[in-house]
DNA sequence: GGAGTGATACTCGGATATCTGGTGTCCGAGTTTTCGCGG
DNA sequence: CCGCGAAAACTCGGACACCAGATATCCGAGTATCACTCC
């Protein structure tokens, strides 16, 4: 089992606009920038974020990306899903209805109880997830980074957030 | 994301052999026959969990695989991470070294947010998975199972199973 | 009849092809800006 | 000086190659079995 790497960008990008003031939007290539990512790829990745309704695009010159919603009303689960899609890790194929001793499909009423089992841990995971926001990321960034590096990024993105 | 197929075909195994006599074996072409499945590529994954010390392998004529701990002490976590490895889903690469707020790396000693508050989530997954066994897996197949199917199973099984 | 022994047949184990999904990239549609022109 | 308009430039959006890891498979090493022979 692999995540995506386009999470973990997702995620970075999604905490560092929500770092900026309110309403501050950053464009594909800046964002690309300052991750040190390929640009190209990663605006795969904000156009999914988009459509999930998790940023919003401003089209044209002077354009880029921003939150759609607050930070604190963004969980982690939503950037994951946006980016990884909805379905579940684990994909029960039903082999319990193949193979020598199977029956009737109609039989199977009840469902497979791996599937449920397998299941029940994604949704602690889900949970967990639901239970943290782009803001708590954003806050935790900021409490563990280094002053020059905060300095740093703040004269980098001077002249390239919008608002 | 999405989990190989493999972990799928391994708990149903271990629990197919957990549900027979203590002790019992079956070997691969067996195994594969009763869920319908590829019979070289399910050797693959036993091989597996025979590796992490979750089977037991008898060669030769009457050999096998069986289960090498009793069903209660053997958890679904122990099945997964046999099949998928024990790497995080979610692997940093450390992107927030990198790009023009980028900072000498002996600077970042706090973990990344981001990983952690992944890794929080991960850690939810694998407790619920360690909570539940494959004994646990055994007893609900049977609850739900029809009685023709455990019927034609156990005929089947009959003359296949290895003490 | 029993024990030893050799061949045998069956088992698993690791190394090897193939294929789907993630990775990476490109060019086109759309919109805002902006510059020039006329009033 | 101000308003209008058209061109332009920059933005995102979807369609197209490429590659790693999962999928699927094969043949060889090893061992318990079993039959046969000899005592």
């Amino acid at each position: 089992m692999k995540l995506s790497e386009g999470v973990e960008w997702g995620l970075h990008c999604t905490a560092l606009l929500a770092m900026l003031p309110p309403g501050s939007a950053l464009n594909g290539a800046a964002l690309a920038a300052y991750h040190g990512v390929s640009e190209s790829y990663l605006l795969k990745h904000l156009k999914a974020l988009a459509k999930a309704g998790i940023l919003e695009s401003l089209p044209g010159p002077k354009g880029g990306y921003r939150l759609a919603r607050r930070p604190g009303e963004v969980t982690l689960l939503d950037v994951v899903e946006a980016i990884e899609g909805k379905e579940p890790a684990f994909r029960c194929t039903e082999i319990r209805q193949r193979g020598p001793a199977a029956v009737e499909p109609e039989v199977y009423r009840h469902p497979c109880p791996i599937n449920a089992a397998m299941l029940k841990a994604e949704r602690e995971w889900k949970r967990a997830l639901r239970e943290q926001t782009v803001a708590d990321l954003a806050s935790s960034l900021i409490a563990v980074a280094n002053d020059r590096s905060v300095r740093k990024a703040t004269i980098w993105l001077e002249d390239k957030v919008r608002t």
